[in-house]
DNA sequence: TTAATATATGAACAGATATTCATATAAGGT
DNA sequence: ACCTTATATGAATATCTGTTCATATATTAA
């Protein structure tokens, strides 16, 4: 008998089943990590960060991060994908902003939890 | 003549300094983005929350998630490196709980930007 | 003490991600 | 028109991440 499927062992089919209602459905679930995902990296915080205080432009958050702007507009493109910057065009300059306050949100209860970690 | 160094162009120096003035310690920066990567995959939002609603173990966890108990466990000692969740022993299980309240404040922010980016 | 259960962990491999480099587009100046 | 500046983008490569598999540890039962 090759057949016969090992079934997952589970200890507790009540928490299972709770824990399976509340989820929301799975695309809201990876919309949410690929939101995480998009701040994930010390130089796109240092770029929201930065564009909380006012808006700028490619070349200058190359210069902050101390990167390329190639690598920094590859950046921007990120967090432009995930809703999080937009930006308005003046001659040849991009400049980015942020588009709502969810992103300071997020980066200020991390700032929270970060800090009271370390004491 | 090989060692004159390209010098980065800046266009708006003022923005750059201000930014740079009101930007945390680079480990804070790094702190906070560790903290957004443990959130980054969308099996680690479902655990954290499934345990926000109760405790669970890891073989529940490896049931909701439809992962390999080794695949969770793992997924587990990231969270715990990140100070997102704590575990009790009560004989041979292991129940997972969240630190605080700072994750479902994250997760909170972050299903709301998510449900806003659908309309 | 031997066996079984629950979880942890290290190594290895597959898939994802970030940077670099080259090139493309878009606007402004000459 | 042509050149320059600012940014975007595609491909390639190096690095990082997640899973699997094998093994280790911890607790309980026999």
């Amino acid at each position: 008998m090759i057949d016969d499927i090992c079934e997952r062992r589970i200890i507790h089919e009540d928490r299972l089943a709770k824990a399976r209602t509340l989820m929301p459905v799975q695309a809201d679930i990876e919309g949410m990590s690929d939101l995480f995902k998009a701040m994930a990296d010390p130089g796109r915080v240092q770029i929201l960060m930065a564009l909380n205080v006012q808006e700028m432009c490619v070349c200058d958050l190359a210069a902050l991060l101390g990167v390329s702007e190639s690598a920094a507009s590859h950046q921007m493109r990120i967090l432009r994908n995930m809703n999080l910057v937009r930006n308005r065009r003046d001659g040849q300059v991009l400049y980015y902003r942020l588009v709502d306050d969810h992103v300071m949100q997020l980066i200020g209860v991390a700032r929270d939890h970060v800090s009271e970690m370390v004491g």
